[in-house]
DNA sequence: ATTATCTATAGATCTATAGATAATGC
DNA sequence: ATTATCTATAGATCTATAGATAATGC
């Protein structure tokens, strides 16, 4: 073995070595990622990673260090789409003479769309975290930083906001729309669902209902 | 072995034939709860149960078939527990007189306690739930019906719902009243929120956003 | 006598490695 | 020549059982 061929902290190949092996790599992450959704991380074998990809045992070790340098993998794979994502949502040019409504709404539809897309990698990385207590921090401040950003263009349109508490009102705003966008992602949330709705009309309820706390006036 | 030690669907010991030994079977369900809570189900062996409760492997053997038994009874235990709870808060006559807000309030207050006494029950289970989708339905259905009868009983009221869509409006709120006290009760999204407020405040602030959004008025 | 518990272990998995073979790069 | 892959397997766990011993019940 070559000295330095595993990052120490994240323990995974280095990027762009091999540009051939990559897309090994990438099939071996996404078998595992559809793995952990399917039956989680315990019970998902080495062998069942392996042969979902059609690659054998030892290729997998070739790959990753070992298993968890591929679950470690996986969820730093989710955490940089996410960031980039974010990154795109967060430009303030994009939202410029959007109102606080405009903001909402936008949030909820970009967040339904990411997580339609990004269902296995998501359930994958929660998975991967909940095994791996040294990560929930980091992924916290992912999850948090994605609403603080949010909170940020809010505030910045403070003018709108007619409730006697501006700042207390619109952080609980953020959070509680945070956690009505997680039970509509979380598929065993959802199938408790008295109500079944379509996406349109969950993000127009939603933000209606938080407008109406926030006692939202047109900006002057 | 005796016929019939095991009730066949629910493999677990019947209760009640042998009451010295019941006090052993809680013991190793609790411990099982507790060690599920801190690592999962998978990484919980029979030996970690067995020492962790202060038996021998072979005891767990001896009252419980199997693995699976001792998982599935521990999720009986906290869906009769659950059912209890939800009986005794749905009676009728305990709310003669309240309004939909008090409704509301009682529901959130009441589900944050029962949160907090058996935040281990319900990780667990949840976590058993995860690993056995036959129970996923019948966990679903349980989380449901208490929400059912909420709703129900809030259009009993309906008199004080100014919303143009009153059963469309209460079945949203009831919904993502749900959402919110999930988020609440969750210590991994709790740990995310960016305005840490106190149970009397989430509870005051939740009504007050779900009374608006309802568009509630004294009932005449 | 019957039930509860313990000790010891067989059998089944699963992780990770060693060593051989096939595919690419210079 | 170097990297990717496969086959075969050693070593570590973990589940579940068999058989012996201790504790209770009649």
């Amino acid at each position: 073995m070559t000295e330095n061929r595993w990052v120490s902290t994240i323990h995974w190949r280095r990027p762009g070595q091999q540009t051939r092996s990559q897309s090994t790599q990438s099939a071996l992450m996404d078998a595992a990622e559809t793995l952990i959704m399917e039956q989680g991380t315990e019970a998902t074998t080495i062998a069942d990673i392996a042969a979902r990809a059609g690659f054998s045992v030892g290729t997998v070790y070739h790959h990753f260090k070992d298993k968890k340098a591929l679950f470690l993998a996986l969820f730093a794979r989710m955490t940089e789409e996410y960031a980039a994502l974010n990154r795109a949502a967060s430009d303030p040019a994009q939202w410029a003479g959007a109102s606080i409504a405009d903001l909402l709404a936008g949030y909820l539809e970009i967040s339904l769309n990411a997580a339609r897309d990004a269902a296995a990698a998501k359930a994958a990385a929660s998975a991967v975290v909940a095994d791996n207590p040294e990560l929930a921090a980091h992924y916290a401040e992912i999850q948090a930083s994605s609403r603080r950003i949010l909170l940020g263009m809010i505030l910045d349109r403070r003018a709108e906001i007619a409730h006697a508490d501006p700042d207390a009102a619109a952080a609980f705003v953020v959070d509680q729309m945070a956690a009505m966008l997680r039970a509509r992602v979380d598929p065993a949330q959802r199938a408790m669902a008295l109500h079944p709705i379509d996406d349109g009309t969950f993000i127009e309820n939603v933000v209606r209902m938080l407008a109406d706390y926030l006692d939202l006036r047109p900006s002057p």
